[in-house]
DNA sequence: CTGAAAGCGCTTACAG
DNA sequence: CTGAAAGCGCTTACAG
């Protein structure tokens, strides 16, 4: 078995409550017997059993980070690493431990969160996403237990921490961009349509539309979900609209280039024939071809502050929920051209 | 404060100890006590403490994945989340959870691998990475803690648990594919160099050369760390030699497309000039232009496999190490052309 | 400045 | 079939 408290306080002759002080560096014990503690810990190769600990504290120094469909969907995703980077960065600085979700359907994700809680397997939680009528969203917020959520809570966001982009303002800029660029036939091509980050992302391209006295035809809008499995039918069925659309806007950068793929085998070129705009500027899209005009939606920051926020409510309770809004940007390559 | 067994107990009429049975379900406790404890511990919205249960059965349900500089590196690499969807759909499936590093440097991870195994934070762990005279994997095959390797280990292999595709021959495969295809003067983009997986890249490079009677040329090889912030300097250095090659093969897709794009830029076209291949088998090469030759080493199975290791040796300890060999294969698609 | 005792929320021989 | 007691490895009032 591993050393304990006891070995220790045995080894140096004193009591295992004045080892137990000597770690926490308590000040009321001498500096001699610090020393002589400290000296018995190292050659015995002493380390506090972590869980043992955090019994008494009643903390466990890591925050549960929860993502949708994790075992499946949120991998093939690029947001996924990159928000994760933020998130770890911060959580390292602090000296806490990550506890990643695994469950594959909504349902384990669920029961996983109930557990992490009730189990009190993590001091805080941070939610990956934001959609609609989200059990999970609803059963944190009935519980005591801090938490974070990256992107919009579909409702009484005033009540709950979270980190988003000002998405609709953003998908609005990006429509008008082209907009400005000449194109009057805009199609979109979202995430599903039951993530808040979709459904504001829509919300801002049709002000665009709205303000510029475009007319909204719903045949140029298309969501991930209803098109699983059947993107290239898809995107040739947007091409083949009566009046084709001459810009896409995806909400990814993959995406972009996935949809390209398919225009470039019915021989439709970008941006010659169809200008295209995509979201998360992958490190990589700068380097492809066409370089992909993308907007920047500061991943990495999502991550940190979200996590920020839920170690903040970690260490006092009495914190108010806060919103942060981060950053996004249009960043111009070669995929989009004026008419 | 949350409920505990106790509050379950009184409630019941019981002692702590027999809910604590009815909780494992004991067959020694009747029928008719298991239902009453069990309809109190649902009213009462009872939920077993985490960690406390794991003091008492020294255990903590939980695997630590450590990972190559985790808030820099790993997460731009998309061999991780893949490895990480391996991971954590086989840790779901037998209830564990995953505990990530987050440290950042060398000494940051050896830490935190130290306070894992010592702390008794995890109850084995996987390493995500093998490189050469690794402290990390000195002080896991020292420690009894189970754990396995992603990659062969440098030394010992026999005497660890590893997951590993065979580098030697997938390398020497891919490169007499190409020299099949009249390719005489091959270059190699590879991983950081004290990485055993790039070690054994190139060694099966060297091998394909060998057999077929070309000479080696230290100017046609390019190692990530080496070239680290001048990608496309060194690039163009390569393209510079007195006898250019007329094929490259790169360690991930992403570099390939890297490497592609600035060979656009010098005005060399693939694969009308270069022939180019990758590794990973990324979900969007497809559908890239052009689309790429890769090989795809199944790297959700590394993920997948090097789990199972690590379970199989924490349900039975005197499991010996084992190595499982992952399949991988070269995938033809528009990258390179028959000189 | 230090120790003995109680307790964190569980589990598990031992008794009956 | 069930309970009282001891214990997992720590921490922290309470006493001295």
């Amino acid at each position: 078995m591993a050393i304990t408290i006891k070995d220790v306080a045995k080894q140096a002759g004193v009591s295992p409550a004045t080892v137990s002080r000597v770690i926490a560096d308590n000040p009321r014990i001498s500096t001699k017997t610090k020393q002589k503690v400290r000296e018995v810990m190292k050659t015995m190769g002493y380390y506090p059993n972590f869980q043992a600990r955090n019994l008494v504290a009643n903390k466990t120094q890591t925050l549960g980070v929860i993502m949708e469909n994790s075992a499946t969907l949120a991998f093939q995703n690029p947001f996924f690493p990159e928000v994760l980077r933020g998130i770890s960065t911060q959580a390292h600085d602090s000296q806490y431990g990550l506890y990643l979700s695994t469950g594959a359907t909504q349902e384990e994700i669920y029961q996983e969160v109930v557990e992490m809680v009730q189990g009190r397997r993590v001091d805080g939680i941070i939610l990956l996403y934001s959609k609609v009528e989200d059990p999970v969203l609803a059963y944190l917020s009935e519980s005591s237990l801090p938490f974070a959520v990256v992107g919009r809570p579909d409702k009484n966001s005033q009540s709950v921490s979270y980190v988003n982009n000002n998405n609709i303002q953003t998908a609005k800029e990006t429509v008008e961009y082209l907009i400005e660029l000449g194109h009057q036939h805009l199609a979109f091509v979202g995430g599903a349509s039951d993530f808040v980050v979709s459904i504001d992302r829509l919300e801002g391209y049709k002000q665009a539309l709205r303000e510029h006295q475009i007319p909204f035809d719903a045949n140029y809008i298309v969501n991930q979900d209803v098109i699983e499995g059947n993107e290239r039918e898809s995107i040739r069925r947007l091409m083949a609209h009566e009046v084709p659309p001459t810009a896409i806007v995806t909400h990814d950068d993959m995406v972009a280039y996935e949809v390209i793929g398919y225009l470039e085998d019915l021989e439709i070129g970008v941006p010659e024939d169809v200008s295209i705009i995509g979201f998360n500027n992958h490190t990589i899209s700068k380097h492809l071809k066409p370089p992909l005009s993308t907007v920047d939606i500061s991943i990495y920051e999502l991550g940190l502050h979200a996590t920020e926020l839920v170690l903040e409510k970690i260490t006092d309770e009495s914190t108010p929920p806060k919103q942060v809004v981060v950053a996004s940007r249009l960043i111009e390559r070669g995929s989009c051209r004026r008419l």
